[in-house]
DNA sequence: TATTGTTATACTCTATAACTATA
DNA sequence: TATAGTTATAGAGTATAACAATA
């Protein structure tokens, strides 16, 4: 670990291609939200739900926020008709939520867009190249979803 | 709640792997951006003004802001005495931004410690596909930017 | 007239603390 | 007592519209 790592801004390291890229993807997500009335916390919440249902607390617990923030995510995205919430039969405490008709239907559409608005950006590379690049891309996410350490109990 | 349940299907697609990096990425400069009080967009800011200085228009284009919220942006961070404002000598409607002395440390040590926070990613990867890895992404980033169009003057 | 930046306003997003209901 | 969720509150982030100052 090189303490002046920050000195050197010459070569670029990996490390700061990754920052590059996710604030370019996120950017990208937020203007795609944006154009459907979505905050990037609602299109990914949408996203997730597109096709499971989650408890409250599960959802706020993976998405790194604080459950009263997550009522208040669901009472909009309710109030819009994308969301609904269910009591739960086994455990009265719990609510279930889940994406209403409307909800999927938008939710598939906007995951369609963001594979269209993405495609692009990977026109330099060959194919083999991108296979290359998502073989690469794929143990460095898995390794970021297990050291990123977050009570991630049984959705279903 | 299962990890990739925004993405979805049985063949990830690299435009997926490409969206769950991000999210993971921007979660850790958002956790990290918190335990210094700062917001992921205020961390932006601050990285962006850590070696340049900006006018509030450009800021917010580059950030894809109006610059009504860059003006409130600039006056909290500002307010804790992270950057300035100078009024441009050549045009008077013109406000420059920057750093100041303790913006820049704070920017220092928050670059450090996001590289140090990303590395471990990195670890399943051997040195020879770490370069891989950095030379498929290189052209994509920069492929993103140049797709991204957003008139940035002066700064970078 | 056009541009630059700020202010007023009205949302959403967010966490903390206090609360209710259930276990 | 402990857990699940909501509500009240406060502050930050955001855009739109109206405004002031400068060009």
């Amino acid at each position: 670990m090189k303490p002046d790592a920050h000195v050197d801004d010459s070569a670029e390291s990996l490390e700061d291609a990754l920052v590059r890229i996710a604030y370019y993807v996120v950017g990208m997500l937020t203007r795609v939200g944006a154009e459907n009335d979505l905050s990037l916390t609602q299109l990914r919440v949408l996203g997730i739900l597109r096709d499971r249902r989650g408890r409250v607390t599960d959802l706020a617990a993976y998405l790194g926020l604080d459950k009263s923030t997550m009522s208040g995510l669901v009472d909009r995205a309710e109030r819009r008709g994308l969301l609904a919430r269910d009591r739960n039969p086994e455990d009265g405490r719990v609510v279930d939520v889940f994406a209403t008709p409307e909800g999927v239907e938008l939710a598939h559409r906007l995951l369609s867009q963001i594979r269209r608005e993405l495609a692009p950006w990977l026109e330099p590379l060959a194919p083999e190249q991108r296979a290359q690049l998502a073989g690469l891309l794929r143990p460095v996410v898995d390794e970021a979803e297990r050291l990123t350490i977050r009570s991630v109990r049984g959705g279903r």
